[in-house]
DNA sequence: ACGTATAGTTGAAAATGTCAACGATTTGTT
DNA sequence: AACAAATCGTTGACATTTTCAACTATACGT
């Protein structure tokens, strides 16, 4: 990310506002790095009538989980009916197809079809960029320090990969 | 944040689809502890009739830097327009109050009044000890680690404080 | 001086988030 | 076995937030 905000517009330079006090808070910092770059990701992911949410559901969908609805709506934090919505519109690209789930069949799992398998892999590719010119004031080493640093805050899962 | 989702309902708990690759993704992250954030946040903030959003104009306010309403549109990833209805009713409630530009008398900066100056010390507080919740899982020096990754991602600032 | 650009403001339109209800199912209790 | 309570997906209503185009006042470049 950093300076030359890649395109056009507000060149994003850096902010006589860094000084102020608020940007040792953490809530202010993800903020910003998610805002910068979800822009970035769903430039990216348009190409493939994609957006953030629907990638997410594609990828989870793709996992070989098998995760029901519900599940995704957890670990996305998002609303059920969110998912209902975004299911859908998978689901009638033929992207991904609705299960009633094995032991429970008020559930539904969720799993993407082959064709829904072959977009996600050209579509990682373009989220897989979108991440390094997001990172790109990072060096490789501190960029999975910081990934595995909030996984590990979200999670406790140990840092060291 | 980890693990036992301090207060009720569907207690976070480690989740089976963290083994997605979903789960390597940096907007992913961001997203989620940002989520899980603000809902620590925006709770710690209600005490006192604040937001994230309102919460972090009345810092900037209360900088010392006088800024702008453009600037705290830019720095905070706003339109302006929503800087406008922000300080529309920080200001009626008398924490900070607007003033032409002296340079520029288009532009309106900012400031905190002294009423403004104490609400957010208590605030300030408050969004300490909420930040802490969020990181629990993580020892100081991660943290700190963890700010100070997410600052040089935005502006390329030294990581070394 | 004149055209162009920018700050703040307003209001409308679109997108998102939140929440309560419902049918179908499962689970727990007796 | 029967019944109550809880859960899953879904729908639809409502609130909040985002996005954007206009407008006025002011500044800037030539």
């Amino acid at each position: 990310m950093t300076i030359e905000a890649q395109d056009g517009q507000r060149t994003e330079q850096t902010h006589k506002l860094v000084a102020a006090s608020i940007s040792q808070d953490l809530g202010f910092l993800l903020a910003k790095l998610h805002a910068a770059g979800s822009v970035v990701n769903n430039r990216a992911l348009a190409e493939f009538d994609l957006k953030e949410r629907s990638y997410s559901v594609l990828i989870l969908a793709n996992s070989g989980l098998e995760p029901t609805q519900r599940e995704m709506a957890d670990f996305l934090s998002l609303d059920p009916s969110q998912i209902v919505a975004l299911v859908d519109e998978l689901e009638k690209r033929g992207l991904v197809a609705r299960a009633p789930g094995k032991q429970d069949r008020r559930a539904k799992t969720v799993t993407a079809t082959a064709k829904g398998g072959k977009l996600l892999e050209q579509a990682s590719e373009a989220a897989r960029k979108a991440e390094a010119e997001v990172l790109d004031g990072l060096p490789a080493a501190e960029s999975a320090q910081l990934k595995a640093l909030l996984r590990k805050a979200l999670w406790g899962v140990g840092a060291s990969e």
